[in-house]
RNA sequence: GGGGAAUUAGCUCAGUUGGCUAGAGCGCUUGCAUGGCAUGCAAGAGGCCACCGGUUCGAAUCCGGUAUUCUCCA
């Protein structure tokens, strides 16, 4: 069990941290002796890959250092420096050994966290590796040698795999060989995935305790074992095998069959059964170093909120909400801890691209943000938005390490609060119902709020269960979790039944590595199907073909699929879309030719392809536009471009006025006018931010980038989407619209080429009738303003004369009336236009007399309408009812119904014969 | 992608099982009061109750669809 509770009191806090005294470290110079330690052992230093992931299906964000180097690993891509060092900015939401509700609750879990790696990439080995992890731990950092321990992986009998005694040799020439720890394939070896390379891991644990409870208890009994003071600081990964399937059709038949909720470990079981292992021709080393562990142990602080990585903002949170941060294991503590981590899970996020949303990563921003403002909301007592107020301070401690939030800081604030604010709004509207909900509970003298009601306050109105839990105690009731849960458990099962996708084997034709993009340059190709299968989402069934060379571009960067026709043999199909799963592209079609082991015949839809193309290029030169009219601080956010329209999201603090869209479109049009080349090359990430292209933090390190040029001096882009020849192809640019996305993020929306002249064209034609309409007025405007004026004036004239009218009748009723045993009975049949009009003469009649009853008939259009007034005295003094005589004695008379209050009651029918009748009939009631 | 909900005056929202001439607060206009302001008093303007269709004698209210927004889940 984890002992959070061994969140240490001040007292203990101040009197010892287990480590000697020395020069104190900040954490900004950690970092830095990390890398340039590395930096001295011929690594290349590397920005952090971006933390969120783009092009991987299975990963929302960065999750571990080795993620941006997977293909280096895979063997799909040659590195261009075989020995690297960084820090990776990562993000965990959930796990095995991570979920959301824990981080801030103990001294060490995160969300987001920076991983400290080193690596080999078919350079050195375990002897270096090992060598240099010491000399970094004891020599640069002078951690206490006799605090720590490493593990080594110990074999596994049924793998046929042998202790590691070369990692162990190496760690021998170092370490006293009574602090070399076994450790079984669980914990001490390494997988990327069911297949693909692995290899033993050797481990560096640190123990922290005083030395008081050292001597008590040896340290290396507490290894690996969950004890929050002895912890792992580093992982040395030594991947030397790669395992491929031996029997994967046994495997794949298995598979289909079981299923259990034990399944994860089972599966992992077959799968060594129905694999072998095999030696790496290259291999490599892999580490990774929490970094804020890290800074904890040199800092000698027993938690890692202690250290200087986050005192900072935990601090500016005390002179927010003037509430002091005691340490401790109380709600309000956690709550220091909750702001201070997700804080920078929430703002690294934002600056590397991913705006908060309702879906996919956005969403996972969005919990994380939600949690911290309930966190303040309800244990800081901070009932306004906090979070975007630490944002300067957070943006200024990572200038130097991660500039991307610094330059910015603006933005990401307002984004923040706009957030904060829209969800305080939330929590308003949930506390009203909530009042609702204990009011409905407490009147059926429950003590309990029912499940039911907890999750439908979660569900619809976005109340929070914590929330629901607290306000419950604070009127003295409790909540049904075990209701709650099922009701949750029953979202959760519908929603997947909704997205299970059903998706059979690849069936593998030729098997080739991935595909081959050629559709740059060409638009249709003999090729031939590598491999197909059928995929079934909603009862649909669909098909998916990958060939060995692909003129199909596949989504992304915001450019839609291709779609066109694959052709084999005699028999063509349609390709719906074009997708992309990691390095593969993915064909969609709805239905397979009967054999498809022929030459292919891929086709593009050129016409569909060239429209596409156009508003990509559009889209560059908008961009472009954008920044010269609107300033240098506009950024793409986000974009779509298909062959209909494109949809450019970015960043912009005010709406896009109506003089500066004019310009925009007048720039664009320009630069298509000058029928400028588009001039496409590629280069290293470096020589393209050279040159001058907008350096968008999307990249990956090493990668080889595209850039897309029209004119150097005014558009440069890294793209891999599909362009036009020169601008002049574009014909004309016009803007549709222009939009609010989110705080600080406009959208415009934009069409160019054939699509930019239909859109004039049916303005033109539309304008045109509208003016036909209006006979051919000489100002339109004015016309339609005259219009809508005189339209306004004579609806109401209508107004008054109706009412003029009723007076009139009124004042004829007035005669009419009688007195019966003293209520004044006025019954008549009234011309009047509609039914609302016989109301209206009721209140009329009341106003002018006393002790009234009145029956008014109509007959409008063939069918009789009957209203029914009575005075309150007289309802009360003869026990009348206006609405039971109408349902007892009028609705039959007339073949219909009706109804009201006691005092007025209307009806309607179909029978207009026997109004008369109807009078009498209330006549005779008096 | 699947569920739940919301849409009523310029803004924030009431409107209880279909029927009281659709309301409140703030804002707005006008008048009055105060030396001025904050403000107070009085009167008034302002609503196709999101849109389309259906059920009903009768719909802001019930049903179906559309749009937009919120929200939970994947």
């Amino acid at each position: 069990m984890l002992q959070t509770g061994l969140i240490y009191n001040r007292q203990f806090r101040n009197e010892t941290n287990g480590f000697k005294k020395r020069k104190f470290m900040t954490s900004g110079e950690i970092r830095q002796q990390f890398l340039d330690f590395f930096k001295s052992k011929g690594h290349e230093i590397v920005p952090s890959a971006p933390i969120v992931v783009k092009n991987d299906p299975t990963l929302l964000f960065t999750n571990a250092g080795m993620n941006q180097f997977k293909d280096y690993f895979l063997g799909n891509k040659k590195p261009a420096s075989t020995r690297v060092a960084d820090t990776q900015k990562c993000l965990r939401v959930s796990g095995k050994h991570n979920d959301l509700e824990e981080v801030g609750v103990d001294t060490y879990h995160h969300t987001m966290f920076e991983m400290l790696g080193n690596w080999s990439f078919g350079d050195y080995f375990k002897a270096d590796a090992i060598k240099w992890s010491w000399e970094l731990l004891t020599e640069v950092y002078k951690l206490d040698k006799d605090r720590l321990y490493v593990t080594i992986f110990e074999g596994d009998a049924k793998e046929n795999l042998a202790k590691d005694e070369e990692a162990y040799n190496e760690w021998k020439k170092w370490i006293g060989e009574d602090r070399i720890l076994l450790g079984n394939k669980k914990d001490n070896f390494w997988e990327m995935g069911d297949t693909g390379p692995c290899g033993p891991c050797s481990e560096i644990h640190v123990d922290c305790r005083s030395d008081e409870e050292r001597k008590q208890v040896e340290g290396k009994t507490l290894v690996n074992a969950d004890h929050p003071q002895v912890i792992e600081i580093w992982n040395n990964v030594f991947m030397q095998f790669n395992r491929v399937w031996d029997n994967k059709a046994s495997f794949d038949e298995w598979e289909k069959q079981y299923e259990g909720d034990d399944k994860k470990e089972v599966r992992a079981k077959k799968v060594v059964q129905y694999t072998k292992l095999e030696n790496l021709p290259a291999k490599h080393v892999d580490t990774g170093m929490g970094f804020e562990r890290l800074v904890r142990v040199i800092q000698g602080k027993q938690s890692n909120y202690d250290t200087d990585v986050f005192t900072g903002t935990i601090a500016e949170t005390e002179k927010i909400t003037g509430k002091k941060y005691d340490y401790s294991d109380s709600k309000e503590a956690v709550a220091f801890r909750v702001l201070a981590d997700h804080i920078r899970a929430i703002a690294f996020t934002i600056a590397d691209g991913q705006l908060p949303s309702n879906t996919g990563a956005g969403y996972v921003i969005r919990r994380i943000l939600r949690r911290a403002v309930r966190y303040y909301y309800s244990y800081l007592d901070y009932k306004q938005p906090l979070l975007h107020q630490l944002m300067p301070l957070l943006a200024k401690q990572f200038e130097q390490v991660f500039p991307e939030l610094f330059k910015q800081a603006d933005f990401v604030s307002k984004v923040v609060r706009e957030e904060e604010e829209a969800f305080l709004r939330t929590l308003e509207k949930g506390l009203k119902k909530i009042d609702d909900v204990i009011a409905d509970t407490k009147q059926e003298s429950a003590t309990v709020i029912n499940g039911k009601a907890a999750f439908e306050l979660l569900d619809t109105y976005g109340f929070p269960i914590d929330l629901t839990r607290l306000i419950a105690s604070e009127n003295n009731l409790s909540v049904d979790e075990a209701g709650f849960e099922v009701e949750m458990k029953e979202q959760k099962n519908r929603s997947r039944a909704a997205t299970a996708i059903d998706t059979e084997d690849w069936i593998v034709l030729h098997d080739t590595a991935a595909s081959e993009f050629i559709g740059y340059d060409t638009l249709e190709i003999k090729t031939k199907v590598t491999k197909y299968r059928k995929v079934k989402a909603k009862g649909k069934e669909a098909f998916q073909v990958v060939l060995e060379t692909t003129p199909f571009y596949a989504e992304s960067g915001g450019q839609v699929g291709d779609t066109g026709t694959l052709q084999i043999g005699d028999e063509v199909i349609d390709i719906v879309d074009t997708k992309k799963e990691n390095n593969l592209t993915i064909h969609f079609a709805e239905k397979l030719p009967a054999d498809l082991s022929g030459e292919a015949f891929a086709k593009v839809n050129i016409e569909k392809r060239f429209s596409t193309a156009a508003n990509h290029s559009a889209t560059h030169l908008l961009h472009a536009a954008l920044r010269k009219v609107l300033g240098a601080h506009v950024a793409q956010k986000g974009s779509l471009v298909n062959n209909e329209y494109l949809r450019f999201d970015f960043s912009h603090f005010a709406k896009v006025t109506d003089e500066e869209i004019e310009q925009i479109e007048a720039i664009v049009n320009e630069k298509i006018r000058e029928n400028i080349p588009v001039v496409i090359k590629e280069l290293p990430k470096d020589e393209a931010v050279a040159l001058g292209a907008m350096a968008l933090f999307g990249e990956k390190y090493g990668d080889i980038v595209r850039v897309v040029i029209m004119d150097p001096a005014y558009s440069i882009e890294l793209c891999g989407g599909t362009h036009v020849g020169s601008t002049g192809q574009l014909g004309f640019f016009k803007i549709q619209a222009e939009s609010a996305v989110a705080a600080g993020v406009r959208r415009i929306e934009a069409v160019s080429g054939k699509a930019a002249e239909e859109v004039i064209k049916e303005q033109g034609v539309l304008l045109r009738s509208i003016k036909e309409a209006l006979k051919n007025p000489k100002d339109l405007q004015k016309a339609v303003e005259s219009l809508q004026a005189e339209n306004s004036e004579l609806r109401k004239t209508i107004e008054h004369l109706e009412n003029r009218f009723l007076v009139g009748i009124r004042n004829e009723l007035l005669h009419k009336d009688e007195i019966i045993n003293g209520v004044t009975f006025v019954g008549s049949m009234v011309e009047v236009s509609n039914a609302d009009a016989l109301k209206k003469l009721c209140f009329e009649l009341k106003s002018h007399l006393n002790d009234h009853l009145a029956v008014l008939c109509a007959n409008i259009g063939g069918k009789p309408f009957v209203a029914v007034s009575i005075d309150e005295k007289v309802v009360a003094a003869k026990n009348l009812d206006a609405g039971k005589i109408i349902k007892e004695h009028i609705a039959p008379l007339i073949k219909g119904g009706g109804g009201g209050q006691k005092t007025l009651a209307t009806a309607g029918g179909q029978d207009a014969s026997n109004l008369q009748a109807v009078i009498e009939k209330v006549k005779s009631l008096l």
